[in-house]
DNA sequence: GGATGTACGTA
DNA sequence: CGTACGTACATCCG
């Protein structure tokens, strides 16, 4: 068999390929926003890439070693006992490199007690045996003694990994005057500095060369050891037990017991959705494209099945063929498929691009799809079955509930939704695409339009299968959930889609004029502080650009630096408040001023822009916006309203009740993530506060400060609600100075001053953050989890932030539950009691609501009743109510 | 045109 | 060196 004709299998180190790329790239130049370093993944995987697109593998694994311990460090304890700590920056980045290479659907193989290189030796040797030409990456000089007629290294020069020099047989002898499987004897007499393994004293590569060509092998050379002359001969006699003990460590071993052999190794398909997803949590964005680049030259994204699992799991069942079925057929179909309504079916909606275009739906072993043509067939078997409570299983129900409302059509009977389900078992990742869904739980590959083909080449899949992977992923992300998360997504998230899509369809009204009237005076005033500014420094910039005000403020008017940034000195209100206490400068206040009216206008125009044709503004609730459990809000933006200044406040009042109705109600908890924290820490003080119904501040000023809370003056209130609230994000003694503007002592002091009254609250926290390390993840008071892996991580910074994170997750998470289940009893009251008032807008611990005529006083019961009730804590969760005719009137 | 960084609005 | 978000702009890149 010619080279050219043997299949090609490539294996390679991971731990020192990596390792190699670690120290070859900058590590300040690879860091992910949170923090995460990716210098070595990015080595070597570009590094991996350029191997697969030169070399064309038809086979290929990565090995990994488990930890530094194997059997080598048994038989000789100081076995690479020289090398230091690894980075923390390295460590981290070894799973996610894994998680990358599973994604390209690459082995990785690792064993107990062995290292990479024994893996690889292994393979190699099985490979040659099985007619692989095989190539061998490593950057482990003990891996030469594998090359031979067959066995290729690759093994990377000094600058790193992006050149790898090739030792085939000749090349080693060239390079080292030996045969490759004689390089081990060689090294033995050398020793290896970075195995902590010494040598012969005296005897460098050149002599052991020599000798080794004299005497054939180490073990004549030590049989001959009287004939040596001089200090060597002496060094060899006396070491030569050194000698032999490398030899023994050098020694790769070949027949490592291995789950796979070669023959498992041939590539597989890479999964383009997951690969996105994993590249795009590392911000690899020209990998990424190389990588699917490759793929796609390569055809190896197609919808072939994934790698077989390596123990044998149960078969992939075989996907139905779609039915297309309209009329009586499909009335039958349903009957049968839902059993009547009680058996779940899978549900996807297909859109084109005029709206609604199909439906697709299926059971465990069939799959129907439905062309949607308005008036046409006769559709009232699967309308009935959609507004019916028949279980339905989707994905991302709430977009197909407001798709289904638009063309008149009622769903009922969600008792999935794969997105949701997903998100509660991961809340810190985004889960609305289906096909990383299908990968990441079932190990599919669902195939996707290529989304920067023009024309797609690939079509997707048909709606009805989707509903048919959206049925099986229902049971494997059941299996996976918790009870508790289980609890949440049946009680909590579930119900809440239908009233989530309900307010997303009713919108708020808003008075289009009085928004208009407000941009025209917010714009006429930026144009005032603008040109003021400008005579200032003599000359106009765009005050929008950091750069520019960079060059200006520190450069030019030579004011002193402010808090750096990547880009240069940070120009944010924090840093020019700063700024103008050590260097007065007209320039600085008027820029101030100019920043905040030219905010205030660009949420007025987004506002005006996003008002639909019925004169109301529909926001989309993300659902599985939040890593705690709350929900988000986008096009536009209704969460974040500004509320603190004057001005801000006459954008709220353009927040309206629409014709047919009286007024607007609004309803907010007050200090409820305190609340809950006074609840889950058990604190007698602080539960103290709550029931006596005083200022909550008032209250912990007076008890910090050793006087009546009337003597508590605005100063020390300030200063405790500052602390208060910084509790529950994890604040420091640094951070509270810095927002109080005092000395770090003092803050320290007040932080010690808080504890010895309400240590209790201390204790909690602390220990939140303790379970969590223990267990992974927190817990909100209903379940709701959220795990922390970085708890753990080596990286300072992330770990930190991580218990910043889990310190807080449970007391929002906790809020978010309980406004959630506020807004179901809300919602059910309104409906049973038939009444027209409608939720419009939830803002985390707020609901507003618009009342219809006559309604106020039921309304107000019901909000009150429900948001009180919605948790039993050992406080009482206060709700204050307010009326009136716009947002911000309401809410006084 | 898309990604990134900075800044800033809310709870 | 305080949690959780979304949006807009300037800027850089290809």
């Amino acid at each position: 068999m010619s080279d050219s004709a043997k299949p090609t299998l490539l294996l390679v180190d991971g731990h020192s390929l990596a390792f190699r790329a670690f120290y070859a790239l900058p590590v300040d130049s690879f860091v992910t926003r949170d923090g995460q370093h990716t210098n070595a993944i990015h080595g070597f995987l570009s590094m991996l890439l350029l191997l697969l697109q030169k070399e064309r593998p038809t086979h290929l694994a990565v090995a990994f070693d488990i930890s530094r311990y194997s059997f080598r460090t048994r038989e000789y304890a100081d076995y690479k006992g020289t090398r230091g700590e690894t980075p923390p920056e390295f460590m981290g980045q070894v799973p996610l490199l894994e998680e990358a290479l599973a994604a390209m659907n690459i082995r990785t193989l690792s064993k107990e007690d062995y290292e990479a290189d024994d893996i690889l030796a292994t393979l190699a040797t099985r490979g040659k045996d099985a007619g692989y030409n095989v190539l061998v990456v490593s950057g482990d000089r003990d891996t030469i003694q594998l090359v031979d007629d067959d066995i290729t290294l690759l093994y990377p020069n000094a600058r790193g990994v992006s050149e790898l020099k090739r030792y085939d047989r000749d090349a080693v002898v060239e390079r080292y005057g030996v045969e490759p499987h004689q390089y081990p004897e060689i090294a033995a007499l050398v020793g290896e500095t970075s195995d902590n393994l010494p040598g012969i004293d005296k005897v460098g590569e050149k002599t052991a060369v020599k000798w080794i060509n004299q005497y054939g092998s180490l073990e004549n050379l030590l049989a001959s050891a009287d004939e040596i002359k001089g200090v060597v001969g002496q060094n060899l006699r006396d070491q030569r037990d050194r000698a032999e003990r490398n030899r023994r460590l050098n020694r790769l071993v070949r027949d490592v017991e291995l789950p796979l052999g070669p023959d498992d190794l041939a590539r597989a398909p890479i999964n383009p959705a997951a690969v996105r997803a994993v590249f795009d949590r590392l911000q690899f964005r020209t990998l990424l494209e190389r990588v699917l680049k490759l793929a796609s030259e390569e055809g190896v994204t197609d919808a072939v099945a994934p790698i077989a699992p390596v123990d044998d799991a149960p078969g992939i069942p075989p996907t139905p063929v779609v039915r297309t079925m309209v009329d009586e057929e499909l009335a039958l179909w349903l009957d049968r498929a839902s059993a009547g309504g009680t058996t779940p079916l899978g549900l996807q909606l297909e859109f084109g691009p005029s709206g609604l275009a199909g439906f697709g739906i299926a059971t465990q072993d069939d799959s129907v799809y439905v062309p949607w043509a308005p008036g046409r067939p006769d559709y009232a078997a699967l309308e009935r079955w959609l507004a019916s409570a028949s279980p339905k299983a989707m994905h991302a129900s709430k977009r197909q509930y407001k798709a289904l409302d638009a063309v008149g059509l009622a769903l009922n009977g969600i008792m999935y939704d794969t997105m949701i389900a997903a998100w509660l078992l991961r809340p810190s990742f985004k889960h609305d695409d289906l096909a990383t869904l299908v990968y990441d739980h079932l190990g599919e590959t669902l195939p996707e339009g290529d989304p920067n083909q023009l024309l797609p080449e690939q079509e997707g899949v048909s709606p009805a299968t989707e509903a048919w992977y959206i049925l099986r992923l229902v049971d494997a992300i059941a299996d996976r959930l918790d009870d508790g998360s289980t609890r949440v997504a049946r009680e909590i998230e579930l119900p809440l889609v239908p009233v989530l899509g309900r307010m997303e369809l009713t919108g708020v009204s808003v008075d289009r004029d009085g928004l208009r009237a407000l941009g025209s005076s917010l714009s006429a005033s930026a144009a005032d502080h603008a040109s003021s500014a400008f005579d200032v420094i003599g000359r106009e910039i765009n005050l929008g650009s950091p750069k520019q005000l960079q060059q200006l403020l520190f450069e030019e008017l030579g004011m002193p630096k402010t808090r750096a940034t990547k880009t240069g000195y940070s120009t944010d209100a924090a840093s020019l408040a700063d700024l103008q206490e050590k260097a007065p400068h007209p320039f600085l206040g008027l820029l101030l001023q100019h920043r905040d009216v030219t905010k205030l206008n660009q949420i007025v125009e987004t506002l005006e822009k996003s008002i639909a044709d019925d004169g109301r503004i529909h926001t989309t609730y993300d659902q599985t916006g939040t890593s705690t459990g709350r929900i988000s809000s986008n096009d536009p933006n209704l969460q974040n309203i500004p509320v603190k200044t004057e001005v801000g406040r006459r954008i709220r009042s353009a927040f309206t009740y629409g014709e047919g109705f009286e007024s607007l109600l609004t309803a907010d908890y007050s200090q409820i993530e305190m609340r809950i924290m006074a609840h889950l820490s058990g604190d007698p003080g602080l539960i103290e506060a709550f029931n006596e119904g005083e200022d909550l501040h008032r209250f912990v000023g007076a008890r910090i400060f050793g006087v009546s809370p009337e003597d508590v003056t605005p100063t020390m209130r300030t200063k405790v609600k500052a602390m208060s609230y910084g509790l529950a994000y994890g604040l420091s003694a640094f951070g509270l100075s810095k927002q109080l503007r005092i000395e770090t002592a003092e803050a320290k002091q007040l932080m010690t001053d808080y504890f010895v009254r309400f240590g209790a609250v201390r204790d909690y926290l602390r220990n939140v953050v303790e379970q969590a390390r223990v267990d992974g993840y927190t817990e909100t008071i209903f379940g709701r989890r959220r795990p922390f892996p970085d708890l753990h991580s080596p990286n300072r910074v992330l770990r930190e932030n991580a218990e910043r994170a889990a310190l807080n997750s449970p007391i929002q998470g906790s809020a978010a539950d309980i406004m959630k289940i506020a807004m179901l009893g809300i919602d059910s009251d309104l409906n049973e009691q038939q009444l027209s008032s409608r939720m419009l807008l939830q803002v985390h611990d707020e609901l507003i609501f618009e009342v219809a005529p006559g309604e106020l006083e039921t309304l107000t019961e019901i909000v009150r009743t429900r948001m009180g009730s919605a948790a039993q804590l050992s406080v009482p969760l206060d709700v204050q109510v307010g009326t009136g005719t716009d947002w911000d009137a309401a809410a006084h």
